[in-house]
Formats: C-alpha cells, sequence, structure tokens
DNA sequence: CTAATTATAGGTCAATCGTCCTAATGCGAG
DNA sequence: CTCGCATTAGGACGATTGACCTATAATTAG
C-alpha cells in the first residue's frame, strides 16, 4: 500500500522538476535521482513520460481547485475573490520571476511541441476560467462573463511573461494594482 | 565566397525551426537536414548550438528593426506606430496560433533552462520596448512612457498566450479592439 | 508458515543528442 | 596548371534519452 505513496512522491517531484526546468528538459532519471528510486521502479508507476505528465497535470487540476475553494472561503464578494487570483503573481513572485507562470509556461511548451496532452494542460486554464466567469457573473456582467474572464487571465499572462523576461518586480507591481483598479472601476458600474 | 550564403541558410532554417518546435527540441541533424547540409558542414559554421542561437537571435533583431523602420514609414503618427504593433497577432494569426509568439516562447524557454543566452532573447522585447517608449514620448506621455511601453507589451503578450492555448481568433480581435480603444483615449487626453 | 502478489533494483536496448575529427572536394591566386 | 586555402562530407565519440526486461526483496493473503 505504500504504492500510493511512492507515486505521490514522483508526481510531486515531477511536477516541481517540470516547473523549475520544463518537460522536455526532465528526464526519466532526473525525477528518480529526486526521489531516491531506481529507474526501474519508476517504470512500475508509470509506464511512459506522457502518464507522468498527465499524473501531473491532474495533481495541478486538484490544487487549484484547492485554493479556489480556499478563497471562496476567505472572501465572500466576487471582486475579493478575483483579486486573489490577481495578487498569485506578486506573492509568488521569486518562483515566477526565475520560471514564469506554472500554467502559462506549460500550455506554451504544450503548443509549442504540438504535444497530445495540450488539451489537458489547458484544462488548468479553464478551471480558473470558468470559476472567474461565475465570479464576475455574481457581479452582475452577465454576456460579458466569459469575456472578462479571458481578459483577466490574459492579463496575467502578459504580465508574468514580461515582468520574469525582465526581472522586473517593480512593473508586476504597478499592473496589479492596475488590475484592482480596473476591477474596482467594474464593480462600481462604469464602462470597461 | 559562397560560406556566408550556406551560413545565412543555416540561420534562416534554424530560425524557423526554433520558431516551430522550440530550441531544445530543435537539433542540429534537424537543421542539416533542412538545410541540406552534412553535418560536418555544418560544424564548419557553426561551433556550438549556443552559437547558432546567438546568430538566430541577432538575425530576429535586425528583423526586428527592419519591420519598425517600415512602420515609421507608413505612418507618421505615434499611435497609428503603435497599432501596428498591436496588429501583428492578428497579422500572423495562423502561425501564432499554433506555435505562439516568437520573441514571448523563445524567452519563456530561455528562462526556464536558464539560458546563458536569455539576456540576448530579452534583447528583442527591447527593441519593441524602446521604440514604443519613443512612440509614447511623441505623444506627450514623457514619464510613463516606459510604463506604457511595458504595458502594450505585456499586453499583446498575454493575448498571444491566451489566444493560442486556447485557439481564440475571436478573443484576439476582440482584445486588439480594445487595445486601439485604449490607444485613442490615451491620445484625446483622458486618463489610462 | 507459505504462497502469491506487490514493489523495487539495476542492467540493457536502440535511438538521438552535441561535439569533434579527418579525408575529400571546390576554387581562386600565382 | 598547380599550390593553398576555404568549404564540404561523413564517420565516430561518449553521454543521455525513453523504454523495456528480468531478478530480487518486501508485503500481504490464506
Amino acid at each position: 500500500m505504500s504504492a500510493g505513496k511512492t507515486r505521490n512522491e514522483i508526481i510531486k517531484a515531477a511536477d516541481q522538476l517540470i516547473y523549475l526546468n520544463g518537460y522536455e528538459h526532465t528526464s526519466f532519471a532526473t525525477i528518480a535521482n529526486v526521489v531516491k528510486i531506481s529507474r526501474g521502479n519508476f517504470y512500475y508507476h508509470f509506464k511512459t513520460k506522457d502518464q507522468i505528465l498527465n499524473a501531473v497535470i491532474e495533481q495541478r487540476k486538484t490544487n487549484t481547485r484547492s485554493m479556489i475553494r480556499q478563497w471562496e472561503q476567505q472572501h465572500t464578494k466576487p471582486a475579493e475573490r478575483i483579486k486573489c487570483y490577481i495578487k498569485i503573481i506578486l506573492q509568488n513572485w521569486p518562483k515566477i520571476k526565475q520560471h514564469g507562470c506554472p500554467v502559462g509556461t506549460l500550455c506554451n511548451e504544450m503548443t509549442k511541441l504540438s504535444h497530445p496532452s495540450q488539451k489537458q494542460a489547458r484544462g488548468i486554464f479553464t478551471i480558473f476560467r470558468k470559476w472567474l466567469r461565475d465570479q464576475f457573473r455574481l457581479l452582475g456582467h452577465e454576456e460579458q462573463a466569459d469575456q472578462l474572464a479571458m481578459h483577466v487571465l490574459s492579463w496575467s499572462q502578459g504580465v508574468a511573461t514580461m515582468a520574469s523576461t525582465f526581472k522586473a518586480q517593480q512593473f508586476a507591481e504597478n499592473e496589479v494594482d492596475q488590475m484592482c483598479r480596473w476591477l474596482d472601476e467594474l464593480t462600481t458600474g462604469k464602462s470597461i
């Protein structure tokens, strides 16, 4: 029954390594070394590299849902919840500075490799997208809800890319402020 | 003297392949096959893979400067010039849909690999950044010029990432429209 | 306790990676 | 024409890749 434990450790290590160095750059051997396990044992749990990737994506989805649940518990106002998402980039700044947004960079790599798991990776974004859409609906923006959700996702992605490229924390802070103010104006009923 | 010709063909092919499949996924052999050249000949022109990358980046910088020069010749109004940049994503949509923004995805990969050429790749963005900054200065936004330039770069990057991830052309068009309207408001003297 | 199942270790495989080398060309200057 | 340099071809290298296999150790079931 310790199989599940080993499996989880593999997924956890793979998750980290894929975030730090990218999927293609992450090898069987590297993961096995981190988990301190033989490559043979590794193969017992995952037959192919893509299977690990899918397991990692599934775990990221689970973590994402869990994080969203926390936001919902911490704040009842939709606008405050959305700001939680907006501010992730500042909370995780040290890591984002060096390795970018975990979701965005993975999707970029999947797109570039025309990888079969492209759709699954996109699914992480979809969780955020649907949730943001729901929050905007609660704010009374029925029709534009999805468009606004995509706008927030897109805005954050751009900031993550440019801030990590230029290692520009100040820029990230400025943009987060702008996003919050934009959201406030949206809440008080002005046009976008 | 045909050495320069072969060298240019190598750079051209490498440029394409790196854009399509990413730097790490692009091998010596693949490039050599495309150029129809032996790997030995390849080594005569470029000793290491990083040398090819740097040559590709340099060419992209040259192409970037050339593109900017065209914009300056086509439009005298800074706002119209900036719109040229904003609209690239729609002009190159078929390719961006499948492979993302050439600059952004390369910088992302360099960041992820902690690659020595990270700074050089960032230089392509810097060309756009400085040029956009100059255009905003011409529009009378002296102090905020650089911040506005980064804002435009960031906005475009986000749209490119999300649009390519979700293969969403409609979203890209919407965002480009928003960016143009935002720019118009900025031009007519309203606040950002 | 024993048998069966689960889990781990470690070796092997062909393919590919970046790199390097030498031999054979092409070609222009004298 | 010939000498010498520039260019090309193609093989070989050690290392690493994802994948696979078998033998052993650990655990569980009866």
